[in-house]
DNA sequence: TACGGTAGCTCG
DNA sequence: GTACGAGCTACCGTAC
């Protein structure tokens, strides 16, 4: 291992002339991080930057060469050239807000694992499970956490940093082969899949989306820091107040699930269900019909501002100077779709939303493609009366209701059409007519018998009979073949075991290539619009714009959104929602 | 006291 | 025969 560690300016200047042949490096950070657990990604330092060629390991000491020759070898040989590392996010953020580099076509070996694991969530892919299952290199990770601060870091520590690149070499090739080995219909074009030679359509999608998605972390969301504080003061004394009635009026901690079903049963005598464990369940949905008596009501008031005063809370640990901070899994879900945490900004209750506020100058567009998954379902099956519809722009829910209940369309209630809505998704995902009556009545409060559901169920599949086909034949095929390799409208690859993860995955799938496409084309043609992304919510994207920049952004997103859903849906349109707010909250 | 599982909630 | 994908909090039993 060819190993130069690099202390002074000098050193880093001869290493220039060897670089600048090179397409792309390879590249792992070292970082002073003292707690892992909260790291901060504006406060801590860099210390490592290491910087590899298929020759070459370069270990640069941050602390030992001025901040601003770093930086100019940074901007000169780094943020233009392609970049090789593992989990790059966490490098990316940290060259971001270090040395404010932002290199644009990398190709991420984490990111890479986890498309080759196709959804198969028990494959981990740190670096050195990644160099244990493609190569037969192992890595000693001790050295990870050890301190970065110190003054002279150790020789074992120089030589852990430098192994990083070693593996990488190794992972990144052996990569780019299985990659390639899975070549789908639809080609992918780009800088990203040049540069590495990578023609998988998927992996480069998801290479061109991360460093957006490093923008978007390092954006933050915007909230309005004044209406957090109060409502928060609110929701606090709220809760307190009901919490300490209903423990003096009935000597039980409401929110204990063992007390309340107790309290429930023996002394109200309301009969409730059971839970998958046997328990009893109080679940908000079962203790519905009970509203009228004060103790249910009491309860399920102190629910709803439990749940309120929870969220708010976890808001404000992750606030900073009007802003709040998240973390972003890429590839959060074995569909492909992305997860949030820290705090969750993908699954904020309707009426906090309000309280995201974009600042003085500054406006809000919020974007969201319109019953994306049934049409990624109606593609994916060419069910031809579904694509029929789409293209003419019916409501769909509004046909299912006149299909199933064998009404006119034009005569169909709200309530026909809500049940309709509970088929059109229950169907997506292989509902059986049983599941059918709970999930009505649940999401959606329309109550039918089962026999009921049944007939619609049939009269479902008789005309939608694309899915029908496509129902039968994959659950013909599971269970000749004990697992089906499904895939997205961009070829991602996914594994399914059970009938419903298999007509699910692949729509849930396609739904995120297409957000995170359009994504990435809204970028490309950004330009110099102050304009940025700020959250992503599985079929929303939401834009932090300069008001005179406002209808130039709004058309761009349009375009990107418009072009992704082309790119991915040949036979059905795709339709979507774009409105200019100052918060969340749609005005 | 620490940890993991479960229930219950939010979102798509 | 089974609707799908996530994350967070609180409770509660178990292990140390």
């Amino acid at each position: 291992m060819q190993v130069e560690y690099i202390t002074t300016p000098e050193k880093l200047q001869h290493i220039e002339e060897n670089l600048k042949s090179q397409p792309f490096i390879y590249l792992d950070t070292e970082v002073a991080v003292k707690d892992f657990e909260n790291i901060d990604y504006f406060k801590d330092q860099i210390r490592l930057i290491q910087i590899g060629t298929d020759t070459q390991i370069y270990v640069i000491d941050a602390y030992k060469i001025d901040k601003e020759k770093i930086k100019r070898f940074l901007k000169e040989n780094v943020e233009n050239k392609g970049i090789i590392g593992h989990n790059l996010k966490f490098d990316l953020k940290f060259l971001a807000t270090n040395y404010n580099i932002y290199p644009k076509v990398v190709f991420d070996t984490f990111i890479a694992s986890k498309i080759l694991a196709k959804g198969d969530n028990s494959q981990k892919h740190s670096l050195s499970a990644v160099a244990t299952r493609l190569t037969d290199e192992e890595l000693d990770k001790s050295y990870q956490t050890s301190p970065w601060w110190i003054e002279n870091l150790t020789k074992e520590q120089i030589e852990y940093a430098a192994k990083d690149i070693e593996v990488l070499r190794s992972i990144f090739k052996e990569q780019v082969l299985r990659l390639n080995e899975d070549q789908t219909a639809l080609k992918s074009s780009g800088e990203t899949f040049k540069v590495f030679g990578v023609k998988n359509p998927v992996a480069a999608l998801e290479m061109s989306f991360l460093p957006c998605l490093v923008k978007m972390e390092l954006s933050g969301f915007p909230i309005n820091e004044n209406k957090l504080q109060i409502q928060t003061q609110n929701a606090k004394s709220k809760f307190q107040n009901l919490y300490i009635e209903f423990k003096k009026k009935y000597g039980i901690d409401p929110m204990s699930p063992q007390q309340v079903v107790n309290f429930l049963t023996k002394k109200l005598s309301i009969k409730l269900p059971k839970t998958e464990k046997g328990s009893f369940s109080s679940q908000d949905v079962y203790l519905k019909d009970y509203e009228d008596k004060q103790e249910v009501n009491l309860l399920l008031q102190i629910r709803y501002e439990k749940k309120n005063l929870d969220k708010l809370e976890e808001l404000k640990k992750y606030l900073k100077e009007g802003r709040i901070y998240g973390e972003f899994k890429q590839i959060g879900a074995s569909t492909g779709r992305m997860s949030s945490s820290k705090p969750n900004l993908q699954n904020i209750p309707k009426n906090l939303k309000h309280l995201f506020e974009a600042p003085e100058g500054y406006m809000f567009i919020i974007a969201d493609y319109s019953q994306i998954e049934l049409r990624i379902a109606a593609e994916y099956t060419k069910d031809q009366n579904m694509i029929k519809a789409f293209k003419e722009g019916k409501d769909l829910h509004r046909l299912t209701a006149s299909i199933i209940t064998g009404k006119d369309y034009e005569n169909i209630t709200k309530e026909e059409r809500n049940l309709a809505k509970a088929i059109n998704f229950g169907l997506i995902y292989g509902i059986s007519p049983k599941s059918l009556v709970e999930y009505a009545k649940n999401n959606y409060g329309v109550e039918i018998t089962l026999k009921e559901a049944k007939i619609f169920h049939e009269n479902f599949f008789n005309y939608y009979s694309g899915f029908k086909i496509w129902h039968e034949k994959t659950k013909e095929y599971l269970e000749k073949h004990r697992f089906i390799e499904q895939q997205t409208l961009l070829g991602r690859k996914l594994i399914a075991y059970r009938f419903t993860d298999a007509v699910n995955y692949p729509i849930q799938g396609s739904g995120s290539d297409l957000l995170k496409m359009a994504v990435v084309l809204f970028y490309k043609s950004l330009d110099n619009i102050d304009a940025k992304v700020v959250n992503l919510v599985h079929d929303e994207i939401v834009v932090e714009v300069k008001e005179e920049d406002l209808e130039k952004a709004r058309k761009i997103l349009s375009t990107a959104m418009e072009k992704a859903g082309k790119y991915l849906l040949k036979e059905v349109p795709v339709s979507f929602e774009i409105s200019l707010s100052k918060t969340w909250n749609k005005d």
